[in-house]
DNA sequence: CCTCGTTGTCACGAAAACGTCATCCCTGGA
DNA sequence: TCCAGGGATGACGTTTTCGTGACAACGAGG
């Protein structure tokens, strides 16, 4: 559920439209121009699929598209183009570029949902919630549950994302802002130190099995999960 | 940090309000009241964002927007409009004249200051993330972390910036000056001498593993990182 | 209605990091 | 060898950042 799409359009109306479209879907999506834009937002925050416009101002969507397959980072983002009726034919050069699917325009909003869908579960290999395991603390997120050495651990809804997201995304440093992005949601506002409130309960709930040390602050940075210590 | 702002707005009560709480919120804020004084203003000294008032009188935001977008100069400064409440149906064309986002008047202190935040976020290019290894001695900018031979070595965060820097730039001389201008920022006034002191404490977290002989000191003009051996 | 769990915010103390200084030490040239 | 200026170092007061307990608001479920 609210996988996040990224939209590389650089026509007004069908960004729109699109982005009207998704999220009536329930799917998260941001919006760029062109493809510098869209590599800074990546690289910000990888989606979970892209929505790629052949023609763009500047660097082509095909272009794009092999760049980001070249890239180990972006490497295994599936990739939909947006392509209009004169440009099917190359659609050759575009598999061979590293889409996933094609949408011809105009596409029917139906259409377009489905071929996400039905990309996004060929491509997320048995879905995100296969159970991660570090040392012995255990996030099983089909049934919402965590353990440490086989000892239930429990820990509010908002720990329990926290620590589903740091042990997903291990040995890396996160702002309390990119924090609140990934965690919480975009576009909420809410206080950056509330981040370190509920860092807090996550170590509290952890600390009993001692798996409090994963959770390490870095001074003037953020927040860090890490089975290495400090 | 400390970015800087110039506020596009005719009404001296928005003014004066979104001042105060960009000051607060620790940003530079200058404020023009048309156009003409915003070309200028920005010709001067080029600002990190643009708050611009949809209706502005003589030449409209929107045109201001489209302006800006077609100078190489200013393309990618990011503009979020702010719009009256009955304005906001003409999103689209804001989005085509080039903003990057909106606000709808009244608006919160709280959710423009995020908005701003979250436009600057996605706006500025990433840095340089990947990892740097000279001998054993490795820095990885995106888990925040220094190692030695596998040991972390714990540093604080000028320290950290500093031996980031100097793995960047190996092999050459640097000035306490050039030092203060990279590391810490460009308009920054601290004593050179304090450098001597970040140097010094570099050195001792990197001691333990031998590495301080990678910081050099080049007599009578500043440091070095290499590793060569004088 | 109440209770309970959760959430976001705040205030205060603790800890870490910072910048400056005084002092001692070393380098390099006369 | 001596001297002068630059560099290293330990200490210190201040500022910034974090951790933590408390609390009020809120909604779900009795």
């Amino acid at each position: 559920m609210g996988r996040r799409i990224l939209l590389v359009e650089d026509e007004a109306a069908i960004r729109e439209m699109v982005e009207h479209a998704l999220s009536r879907a329930g799917f998260e999506t941001r919006t760029v121009a062109d493809a510098a834009r869209a590599d800074r937002e990546i690289e910000r925050s990888p989606p979970d699929l892209i929505l790629l416009d052949w023609m763009l101002p500047g660097v082509s969507g095909l272009e794009l598209a092999r760049r980001l397959r070249r890239n180990d980072a972006t490497r295994n983002i599936p990739i939909i183009m947006l392509t209009a009726k004169g440009e099917e034919r190359d659609r050759l050069s575009g598999f061979e570029a590293g889409a996933d699917d094609f949408v011809v325009k105009p596409f029917s909003v139906k259409e377009l949902v489905a071929r996400i869908g039905a990309v996004l579960k060929r491509t997320t290999p048995a879905g995100d919630d296969r159970p991660i395991e570090v040392d012995g603390l255990r996030l099983d997120p089909v049934s919402h549950r965590i353990t440490g050495h086989g000892e239930t651990i429990r820990a509010g809804p908002t720990e329990f994302r926290m620590l589903h997201f740091f042990m997903g995304n291990p040995d890396r440093v996160f702002t309390r802002s990119q924090l609140l992005d990934r965690v919480w949601g975009r576009d909420v506002y809410i206080e950056e130190r509330t981040v370190d409130v509920h860092i807090r309960r996550l170590r509290k709930a952890l600390a009993g099995h001692g798996f409090d040390r994963l959770v390490q602050t870095v001074h003037g940075t953020g927040y860090r999960f890490s089975r290495h210590p400090e």
